[in-house]
RNA sequence: GCCGACUUAGCUCAGUUGGCAGAGCACCUGUCUUGUAAACAGGGGGUCGGAGGUUCGAAUCCUCUAGUCGGCACCA
């Protein structure tokens, strides 16, 4: 039972259980932390720095040089620094010095002073000290740096001090840490795995979309085989939501910028849209940044009773977001999306119906997709910022009871993130993980008191009398574009049949012989709406199924002589080395279970 | 947008100190006619992201610019 010193930030030293322990890794990882800072002072004279910082699954110093930030090239000297800290023997020694003599210490180094100033208590400041270098005391350190045996820096990168843009931007340098050389050899396989999974990788492998600069960043074309994933989906969703009583529509990409400066968009997302269209004749037209205003209009064309309430309007909307250069990334973040959006128009007293209602159709919808892998964030405006959104405390305050109380009701876990509403309103965000294991919103389901106020939205109630209807945006399966990266990632391309773009390749033994057979086949599987192909190609079969197997075509059928003979198929399934002999219909009811269950294992 | 790195054939990538632009896969043609992950031979394919500069000479060095990637900030 193998244990480790751990110093925690008061000063005082007990010794853990090393291996299978979070706390004791999270230590290790505060440790290489401070190593790594004592190396960058080692190597870089007069360099300044940041934050140390132990994190989930690595651990990051940020620093600022006069001449060339830190490179790439220069991590292997800094590991070799840190390996000379531990070969030394050094141990962290707990100070709790006066914060003038630690500002005297840092020298000009702006950074460190202004951490130092932060976490002083009665003008002393707890340290801990690893030979020449420190660091404030806050999370618990291991203290032993010959402990610290199998690390690895892994890249460099800007972020903004104290994660301000108005700040200046300091280098950072990440690195992960283990005990033992196998987590390590483990981690590092797992963030090149997470690479060969990104959806730009397979996207590329399969041929799904691209991107190219020459015809707009940001903008992607899809191809056939993307382009069958997503109308698979988008067919899917629009049954889904006609079962749940959503009347879909068709509206305009473009419309006139004086509605977005109705809606508040012109004054609140401007920097986020396309700039406007100057039509030479006094008309503004504006590339919809979202879809709300245009279902509005679609509510104001008739005037509405309480009877028609929930009134829920869909559309696969097509958008256009200006998004920074910078933000852009495959097909996560795009700069034209076409979002599965939806709004529904309910009096006040409806509204907790049919979030669950929403709520439920997403949960609904997540299991068909085999995704597991989720949280629930209610999302607040940023109370220290309220310029931001619309101004309406009132409004904020009960809409945001509202989502929470809803969300209790249900008993759902969630968690609270201020700052992260849309400027209307606040909303329920459904948070997923890419490849690369960056947090982003996949749905969504927003409350919204604004815009019905400002297109002076009504419906007349049982009462005879007007009143104002409550808008709720949702987005289910989110944007095409993202959905379809995510589920890329998390079948890492092996699409379950239902959504494969390809589902069955055949492959006759001899073309000459078998050709015609495997055609025949083909026939009565796309009869059937199977996507199939016959691989008539002058190729040896080895090569085909090679093929089929990178292509992760989920059925391969190889038909030579006994088949053609007892009108049979040999089924070879994607990942599976062994084939089975199954007959023309046994293969045709395997392949419609497989897709009417959408592949689901349960 | 910001910091850093990168950009060479359809794709993945070599290209030394500045000295005739390469490979594998893919594609085309021919031979072979095939039983479960790559037959053999030949051929075509490039303003080395773009613009300017240094030089006798630039894929290579410098400046600007666009894009991509890693992050940060922003966000579906």
């Amino acid at each position: 039972m193998a244990q480790v010193a751990v110093m925690a930030p008061d000063g005082q030293v007990e010794k853990i259980e090393r291996d299978g322990n979070p706390a004791a890794l999270a230590a290790l990882r505060q440790m290489a932390a401070l190593m790594l800072k004592a190396a960058l002072q080692h190597e870089f004279d007069g360099i300044r720095l940041g934050a140390a910082v132990a994190e989930d699954d690595q651990f990051y110093v940020d620093s600022d040089k006069d001449d060339q930030q830190v490179s790439a090239d220069q991590l292997d000297d800094l590991a070799a620094a840190m390996k000379q800290i531990a070969k030394d023997g050094l141990k962290v020694e707990f100070a709790e010095v006066d914060l003038d003599a630690a500002l005297a210490e840092a020298g000009d180094d702006q950074f460190t002073n202004e951490l130092l100033k932060e976490h002083a208590h009665d003008s002393k400041v707890a340290l801990y000290r690893l030979g020449d270098a420190a660091i404030v005391a806050e999370a618990p350190i291991l203290v032993y740096a010959n402990v610290v045996k199998h690390y690895q820096l892994l890249s460099v990168a800007g972020a903004y001090w104290k994660g301000m843009s108005s700040n200046p931007m300091l280098q950072r340098i990440y690195g992960t840490v283990f005990f033992n050389g196998d987590d390590l050899a483990a981690d590092l396989k797992a963030r090149q795995e997470a690479k060969e999974r990104d959806h730009r990788v397979i996207g590329n492998q399969l041929d799904l979309f691209f991107v190219d600069p020459k015809v707009g960043a940001g903008l992607p074309y899809w191809m056939p085989k993307g382009s069958t994933i997503r109308r698979t989906i988008e067919r899917y969703i629009i049954d889904r939501e006609v079962s749940d009583d959503y009347e879909h529509v068709y509206t305009p990409v473009l419309m006139n910028l004086d509605a977005y400066k109705t809606s508040g968009h012109w004054q609140h997302y401007r920097d986020d849209m396309f700039p406007p269209m100057d039509m030479g004749d006094g008309e503004m037209l504006e590339l919809r940044p979202m879809n709300c205003p245009s279902h509005i209009q679609v509510y104001k064309h008739h005037i509405r009773s309480y009877r028609d309430l929930p009134l829920r309007i869909a559309e696969l909307g097509m958008m256009h977001r200006y998004e920074k250069s910078g933000a852009l990334s495959g097909l996560q973040r795009v700069r034209e999306m076409t979002l599965n959006d939806g709004h529904t128009f309910v009096a006040l007293n409806q509204i907790q119906k049919e979030f669950a209602k929403i709520l439920k159709l997403i949960m609904s919808v997540y299991e068909d997709f085999d995704i597991t892998d989720y949280t629930f964030r209610l999302s607040y405006r940023d109370p220290k910022n309220t310029d931001k959104y619309y101004a309406n405390d009132e409004m904020w305050e009960q809409a945001q009871s509202m989502l929470k109380g809803a969300m209790d009701d249900l008993g759902l876990d969630y968690y609270e993130a201020e700052g992260e509403a849309a400027f209307y309103g606040p909303k329920l965000d459904i948070q997923t993980k890419t490849a690369l294991g960056n947090e982003e919103t996949m749905s969504t389901i927003q409350l919204d008191f604004m815009l019905p106020e400002r297109f002076d939205l009504h419906y007349v109630g049982e009462d005879g009398k007007q009143h104002r209807p409550v808008m709720i945006h949702r987005g289910v399966v989110g944007t095409m574009e993202r959905f379809i990266a995510y589920l890329t990632e998390i079948y890492k391309g092996a699409f379950p049949t239902w959504l494969a773009p390809q589902q069955v390749t055949i492959i006759p033994v001899s073309d000459d012989k078998h050709g015609a057979y495997a055609d025949q086949l083909a026939a009565q599987l796309k009869a059937a709406n199977v996507r199939v192909k016959v691989d008539h190609r002058n190729e040896k079969m080895g090569y085909k199924i090679r093929e089929a197997q990178t292509q992760k075509v989920p059925y391969t059928l190889v038909v030579g002589e006994d088949e053609q003979a007892n009108g049979s198929v040999s089924v070879r399934k994607y990942g599976e080395k062994d084939q089975t002999s199954l007959s023309k219909q046994e293969f045709l009811n395997e392949i419609l279970a497989d897709i009417a269950s959408y592949s689901r294992k349960n």
